[in-house]
DNA sequence: TATTTGCAAACGAACGTTCATTCGTTTTGT
DNA sequence: ACAAAACGAATGAACGTTCGTTTGCAAATA
């Protein structure tokens, strides 16, 4: 009757099972590959998680949570459209360097959900992106922005980001704050008018 | 035994193949579904092809041999370093939008060729990005670019396409064209100085 | 007639998942 | 404190299904 559980297991899994994810896709990793990363057979995995699908949700969905609570956070802060896009960037490129595995769940597996979380996942994922517009637009109103196509902007935006996570080992010979700031002022530069 | 063979309908397949490839990813998609998109039975594709590898592996190659191609056009071009970018960026997003399902397969699905193949086409990117890099590279020395790691750049010049054939629709409301010259214009603004 | 194309049937392999059972460790009743 | 009961965790075996592919044969095409 309980439902909580010793997470430890099942935060094992989920970090297994979301490197797998990126290194083999979600449909090309078996249960049973995700049973010997972390040491079990496949059929003890049921013990921790109730199915393959749980474990893809999770991390879809804890992604979209962590990003729509900076979302929010950069919304209630009293400035400019710039320095919203700046913060909002370096969570993108920080999120992909910290949690790199669970941010390509996140960014290309998320189709294999199944209904009714699929839809649900869309949508959240709609309302960032007009979120995110709306700010684009507010910016090339003010002027901070060049004029021109938000969305062009809006998804070059979020896929500029996206070879970081495929990319990116620490040290070699970039820190991560190295990148964070490199990316994030070469884009801005794109931005201005 | 003659391997020539009225090449129609393999092309179909093979189109049908990168759509579906694009839509739920090669793992996912089975030769029953590839069948019923080309309006056979899964044991009649086998007429025309000789595996599923078979075909992402044309896919694959084909994409590839394009970009090194466009890479060697520029190449010969006597011209700075922002015109041979842009010429080989309007190439990536001209690419992206006229044949995105294959593209796709390209970017995407490549890790699961099978050996040789595999380390045949990881060599061929290697290549093409070493090219691409010193261009890169060139353009800082005489100032038409920023200063700033070659790697960030050439990474995110890469990625910065990768929505297109995610997300572009001819005509809604954007044209190619369009497309094209903007988002060649806001990658090139972020190179300069 | 000879070759190409399509299909039903079947193949072994692998898939995600369930099941009965086992083995320690806690929790409970007394 | 001690036995009984419950529980968490792991397992091998098996389930039904789907996978990519092969085979043998009929229909169409040349």
């Amino acid at each position: 009757m309980p439902q909580i559980r010793k997470p430890e297991k099942k935060e094992q899994i989920k970090e297994a099972a979301a490197r797998l994810f990126r290194d083999k896709g979600y449909s090309a990793t078996s249960m049973r590959d995700l049973a010997e990363a972390v040491s079990l057979k496949a059929s003890s995995l049921y013990n921790h998680i109730s199915s393959k699908e749980e474990i893809l949700r999770e991390i879809c969905f804890e992604n979209a949570h962590r990003f729509r609570s900076g979302m929010e956070e950069v919304e209630q802060a009293q400035s400019t459209a710039m320095a919203k896009v700046e913060a909002l960037l370096r969570l993108h490129v920080r999120t992909a360097m910290e949690d790199a595995t669970s941010v390509t769940a996140f960014n290309d597996e998320w189709r294999h959900l199944n209904e009714p979380f699929l839809s649900e996942f869309k949508s959240l994922r709609r309302d960032y992106e007009q979120r995110f517009r709306l700010i684009l637009l507010a910016g090339m109103e003010e002027g901070e922005f060049r004029q021109m196509d938000p969305n062009i902007a809006l998804y070059t935006l979020f896929s500029s980001v996206r070879w970081v996570y495929d990319w990116f080992q620490p040290g070699r010979p970039l820190t991560a704050a190295n990148v964070e700031d490199e990316l994030t002022a070469f884009i801005l530069q794109a931005l201005r008018p």
